[in-house]
DNA sequence: TATTGTTATACTCTATAACTATA
DNA sequence: TATAGTTATAGAGTATAACAATA
């Protein structure tokens, strides 16, 4: 066996690592939560956001959730592959994207999922606690952006 | 060009979401500034907790990080070949590792990157967030950790 | 039997560069 | 010229399974 599972203190006042390694776990969580609807974090982010905002392009959408044009295009075409996502043409090169019927159904699932792994994820901090943690981490995404 | 590029208020809410996008771009940034010393993160961090712990075993050590053995291995391979590691039997199947001399020039090197990285990138935030937002990663950390 | 370290392998996400076709 | 979408490709990081050697 081993004796000293802790972490130095040089690497635990490290904000950065902190981020990366809670980061890491709770994709790691909900990816397994969302086997159940065979979605990877990914497509059901892509699902969300193209729920809320319909006829959205996929290079508004990758600017908006911080994925680039070119990893965006297969994940599009595997969603519309399974026939979640519907996609009509905007002009000459742009597509607006928007949910199906069975997209609908399968948003509606994977909503719940995301929902109950969030509320066991983050149970051990409060509401308020929760807003600050958010709060904290768009001003870092929107100051360190480029 | 497009118009609407926030994020929808469903996606805006998920901490999780924040957390992978902000972590995606922390690791990013600190990639970057880390090619000045021919450094990975994950290799940044494996000097910072050996030089803290000087003698700990491989196992060890992607336990207290969060790696697996598996993924210890090619890495703690590349910095031996570089010649930042000593490795020195401690039992039979075992080995305890330590920085060496050149280990520890790099890793003075190392630290000064990390430590202006992480001036700069979490600059909007006051030490006191700061050290909110440690003190709420590490409850994540432990509270869901298989 | 359990653990250490290793190998092989695959998956997810990310990044760049180059291309086409449109605007 | 700039943008939309695509393709090809590479690099990080993570995961599992299986193995030999050792405890």
């Amino acid at each position: 066996m081993s004796q000293d599972l802790t972490l130095s203190t040089v690497v635990d006042e490290r904000p950065g690592f902190h981020l990366r390694r809670v980061s890491g776990l709770a994709m790691a969580a909900l990816g397994e939560a969302l086997v159940a609807v065979d979605l990877r974090v990914l497509e059901a982010t892509v699902l969300f956001e193209v729920a809320a905002k319909p006829g959205i392009t996929l290079s508004d959408l990758g600017r908006v959730l911080g994925i680039k044009r070119a990893n965006m295009t297969p994940l599009v075409a595997g969603l519309m592959a399974r026939g979640y996502l519907a996609s009509k043409r905007k002009d000459g090169r742009s597509q607006a994207l928007s949910l199906s019927k069975t997209g609908e159904q399968i948003y509606d699932k994977a909503r719940a999922i995301v929902e109950a792994y969030e509320q066991r994820f983050f149970a051990p901090l409060s509401e308020a606690e929760k807003q600050v943690m958010i709060r904290h981490l768009r001003t870092l995404w929107s100051s360190n952006q480029s």
